[in-house]
RNA sequence: GCCCCCGUCGUCUAGCGGUUUAGGACACCUGGUUCUCAUCCAGGAGAUCACCGGUUCAAAUCCGGUCGGGGGUACCA
């Protein structure tokens, strides 16, 4: 591939917002390719858009990918070669290549008004037949090129007008399209920005990306993209496209139906390892049918021809189950590292961290946790779940009786169980019921072990009698 | 509307013409372990492989059509 066989991968998000769980998929299969054939990784900000840019959004995409750890090669923030990465610091480069493809007849000046553009466009013959449209608008343009030399314009693409479009995507094969029925669309606007369209074929060739992985939501330029190419004369990458995450309503994942924003994931706890697991999950599976894998033997595995062109349902449920047996597979020192840093902005949370009992109540909780939000209710909630009724109140104060009877020093696992099951066999009460009238919680950590290790008995007896 | 992509249990998927009474995972249900819950273990239910037609001795697997879903159709990416 162009003149090296070095692989070179990228993603490409735009800073319009707060970033997007599907460019962590991309960024995903990218890394992951790039990694497996020790090739590069790079990320170029697509800011061309300057109505939809979001001051600090560009911060956010790099805090995102150094929390799930797929750090770039090359970026705006770490340079490289090929730079800039920032698209809107290359607008000299795209003059440079708009006056090239105009020598080579790729593309043409637009100097239609907004007025008379949506007058083309809406007559009737044109709104089904775009080559119509673009006919119209060529010849007028042809006619007034040279007394509108001063005026803006807009530099559009020379769509053939009849015949067919045969593009190459590696997981679908090739597809076939009308040329007839492709616009002659903007490659660079008024405001002398460039469009996706022509920013990202010269960038991609220029920062000699060997391998595209992008969502399938371009597949319908993809043509367009290929004409730029080969008007060019560049050699193309390969281009896989990539199904779309869903919504359960099988919509594109967006903001409004799901959980779109990796920021949510990291706010309720989701781990890197898990989100990154589960992601590779959708589209792509395990030779051996795992489930469970490190990000490295993903990135030995990966190849992005194996993904499936349908699009998955992201189903929350099972990125809960995966964020479970991550937590399960932590040694206990790397989980209480996690869990500090997950609530580092929750003074009165951290405080109680510093409890002698602290260790202990992470491995009571790491069986129970599905994610790192969990723990606080686990481990440090004491509120009762409800009062008690007046029957339990009975039974609770018998409880209160026969607990007070053992001493102090003999307040010991092995003897509160045989005196709890002695219990619960004359007063015919659950053990159920016992761990409810003791904690005045329904379920949560084992009740004996805290009972002698974290709340010890004089802390226990006043909490149950405080119930009754 | 038009163009493109896609269609296996509710969900993620295996399957690449015969080894399939379509396998695994999540969720669900049952049982076991257990001081509650969870973990863990064992088992169960759940898919006429969207539908119709064709090719073939043989199709979830190949072809065509229909329907359904998604995406695109911007001086957004």
């Amino acid at each position: 591939m162009a003149g090296s066989n070095l692989v070179r991968t990228r993603i490409a998000p735009s800073p319009t917002g707060s970033p997007h769980i599907g460019t962590l998929y991309q960024a995903l299969f990218n890394f992951a390719f790039a990694k497996k054939n020790d090739g590069k990784f790079l990320v170029r900000i697509e800011d061309t858009d300057r109505e939809r840019f979001v001051e600090g959004a560009e911060g956010k995409i790099f805090e995102a990918i150094d929390w799930v750890s797929l750090s770039e090669n090359e970026s705006p923030r770490k340079g490289g070669d090929w730079g800039p990465y920032r698209q809107s610091e290359r607008l000299s480069i795209y003059r440079e290549y708009e006056k090239d493809l105009l020598e080579k007849g790729g593309a043409y000046k637009c100097f239609c008004t907004k007025e008379r553009l949506d007058a083309l466009r809406s007559s009737q013959a044109a709104s089904k037949q775009p080559t119509i449209y673009d006919e119209l608008c060529r010849k007028l343009n042809e006619e007034e090129i040279a007394k509108n030399e001063s005026e803006p314009y807009v530099l559009r693409l020379k769509v053939p007008q009849e015949g067919n479009l045969v593009v190459r995507d590696e997981i679908r094969g090739d597809v076939e399209f009308d040329a007839s029925l492709i616009e002659d669309s903007v490659l660079i606007k008024t405001d002398g920005f460039p469009t996706y369209h022509f920013a990202v074929v010269v960038d991609d060739h220029l920062m000699k990306i060997t391998h595209v992985i992008r969502g399938e939501e371009w597949l319908p330029s993809y043509p367009k993209h290929v004409l730029i190419y080969d008007y060019f004369g560049w050699e193309k990458p390969y281009f896989y496209h990539t199904p779309n995450l869903r919504n359960t309503d099988k919509s594109k994942l967006s903001k409004r139906h799901g959980h779109a924003s990796i920021d949510w994931y990291r706010q309720e706890g989701f781990l890197p390892e898990a989100i990154l697991n589960f992601l590779a999950l959708m589209g792509w599976s395990h030779p051996e049918g795992k489930e469970e894998f490190y990000l490295s033997e993903f990135t030995k595995l990966f190849d992005p021809k194996d993904l499936k062109p349908v699009g998955p349902v992201f189903d929350l449920t099972k990125l809960e189950w995966l964020n479970g047996v991550w937590i399960r597979k932590f040694p206990l020192t790397e989980l209480k590292k996690r869990l500090l840093d997950f609530y580092k902005n929750d003074k009165e949370t951290l405080e109680m961290f510093k409890s002698s009992h602290i260790d202990l109540l992470i491995g009571l909780s790491q069986s129970r946790m599905k994610k790192l939000s969990d723990f606080k209710n686990l481990a440090f909630n004491n509120a009762s779940a409800r009062d008690l009724t007046t029957a339990e109140m009975k039974i609770a104060e018998k409880l209160f009786n026969t607990l007070s009877n053992i001493e102090h020093s003999d307040w010991r696992e092995e003897r509160i169980l045989n005196v709890l099951k002695n219990f619960k066999n004359t007063e015919n009460v659950s053990m159920k019921e016992i761990y409810f009238l003791i904690t005045g919680r329904e379920q949560g950590l084992p009740l004996i072990e805290t009972m002698v290790k974290i709340d010890g008995r004089e802390q226990i007896l006043e909490n149950l009698k405080s119930r009754f």
